[in-house]
DNA sequence: GTCTATAAGAGGATAGAC
DNA sequence: GTCTATCCTCTTATAGAC
């Protein structure tokens, strides 16, 4: 039982292991950059042992990406715990991990139109469940603090949610890190402006 | 004479045939999925044929690059010559034009972070010149704009330039066009309104 | 310049010993 | 379950005839 129960420790610290290293090169690279055999090399196990552990590299990256909705879900949850928060406080908070996330290279790059993984990723139930569960959690925000009158009430929610879900991939934090001249705080509060209050100048 | 610059009319006019495939692929599928047996096939002419137009792959997305930035600088062109538009206006209206040309399935997809394209860019001259010009104009507008009290003088124009960039790969006109349920004119309006005046409610 | 045929190599996946 | 060695497919690129 004990013996039992400690290989079945290492085993899943191991596989804890390998989604952490695909989790950073999906970051890093996307999908179709990074390859097994790196992946097997950064882990420091051979390839053939990957794949007892996870059948092809799509599953390999839908437990990362699985991983990373967990981290969301997570995140949002603590978020609805603030109960003095209001809807448009938590759907704020929640956008600016994100933005902090993608910036520190920490957040796998979302599956683009046409990708063999975005297939993958739809037919993954863990993932779609992840998905839904936090879609109808800001959906939920985004109604209320329509009502609040803290969001324009003129855009569909939907549109809304998509709009913050996009910032998990805003390639502008890239491109103003890689101007150098920015703390990374600095151009979080840029991109949280531009998201929520728009390009142009407020009344 | 003539007979020559027949032929050279016929060369360009094949080489403008494989450029407007390559861009159509490129949007659709994005530089890494899109193979060059494929481009062969849509052309209609063996792959070894098109590698005497041009010497690789990387040279072919290029090509599509450029010309898709000299359509761009086109339209800036014509922006800068409606002498009667203010600098907010032009903005806007190339703006649009980015969403529509995307929504339409006819913009190469942009060159992700870390991609092989992406170095391959940075390198053609043709290419980084456009770039320069598009930002330059899309630059003085933006600092005009924000004189004129129409943008936020907060934002420093490179995020702002950023921003509008970034609409040409904005996924969430991927994701209301999925749902079906909205015209293209409607998705392209509320990306507007998000991009410009920001998902929270106006005073 | 166009074709057919093929080289050259990367990368996903597996066989089989231990 | 881990390893080494290998397979196999796909894709870029080229050779050489016409």
């Amino acid at each position: 039982m004990t013996r039992l129960s400690f290989r079945q420790k290492v085993h899943l610290a191991r596989e804890d292991a390998i989604v952490s290293t695909v989790k950073r090169l999906l970051a890093e690279k996307g999908y179709d950059l990074m390859t097994v055999d790196e992946v097997a090399a950064e882990v420091g196990i051979a390839k053939a042992s990957l794949y007892k552990h996870f059948p092809s590299k799509e599953a390999l990256a839908a437990a990362a990406m699985v991983q990373m909705m967990e981290l969301a879900l997570q995140h949002a949850q603590a978020q609805q715990d603030r109960l003095d928060a209001s809807a448009i406080d938590r759907l704020k908070a929640i956008t600016r991990w994100t933005l902090q996330t993608q910036l520190a290279g920490e957040m796998p790059t979302l599956p683009a139109e046409n990708s063999a993984l975005r297939n993958a990723l739809i037919a993954h139930k863990g993932y779609m469940d992840g998905l839904m569960k936090l879609s109808d959690q800001l959906g939920e925000w985004i109604v209320q603090a329509q009502a609040d009158g803290a969001l324009n009430r003129a855009l569909p929610p939907e549109a809304v949610l998509y709009t913050v879900f996009a910032r998990a991939c805003d390639p502008v934090l890239g491109f103003l890190k890689a101007g150098g001249s920015h703390s990374d705080e600095q151009i979080v509060d840029w991109v949280m402006s531009t998201c929520f209050d728009g390009l142009a100048a407020r009344a």
